[in-house]
DNA sequence: TTAATAATTAGATATTCGCCTAATTATTTA
DNA sequence: TAAATAATTAGGCGAATATCTAATTATTAA
């Protein structure tokens, strides 16, 4: 859980996590998205995938990377004490 | 929002926000909690009190600290488009 | 099998972070 | 008013972080 906070507290990892709601893609395609050389951003995946907030898998010469639910689970435990404390409000019919 | 994933990417600081949980506490209290000295914990004070994920006030020569909702919205609300992105399940009912 | 492509690993550097001690400000009590 | 208490602000230091260039590994194509 550690190093999912650890993980989200960098714009550049954060802004990753949003393309890949895209859908799947390779490093390649990811580092064309920012102004930054690619093993700065092969670094950022490498922290992204520690934390288990993605899914690193090899094809060929290329690697895809998606997003990966248990390290966006991890963080959304801890909030619940939290939630629980403000009691968020809920919709009281479910959509 | 960028400075409140900082202020909960510190272990110190996540134990300060569990700690209001209780209730509000002052600075004293809280510095007692922790093997660190006062002017450290005060620094966190004043990172998570930016981050809003606590309010302060004065009340003589004491501060009195407790959680506020704010900090914890703004994260919960960058949260959103990835459970959506994983339909995280909602009970059918609400309890 | 050589060259090209995709990506990572290694090493260096500037910046940020977390902690400490010392000093300061503000409030209360003797 | 002087002393004590609560808390912060200031300044310094070692560790961690983010980025870069250069070198390496692995795979595909000529």
């Amino acid at each position: 859980m550690e190093i999912a906070f650890k993980a989200i507290n960098d714009a550049t990892r954060r802004e990753i996590l949003q393309f890949l709601i895209q859908g799947p893609q390779n490093a390649g395609q990811i580092a064309k998205q920012f102004d930054m050389t690619k093993p700065s951003i092969s670094h950022h995946l490498d922290l992204l995938k520690q934390a288990q907030l993605i899914d690193a898998v090899k094809k060929g010469q290329f690697i895809h990377y998606s997003l990966n639910k248990k390290g966006f689970e991890s963080i959304h435990q801890w909030f619940l004490a939290f939630a629980q404390h403000f009691e968020f409000p809920k919709p009281k019919i479910r959509l």
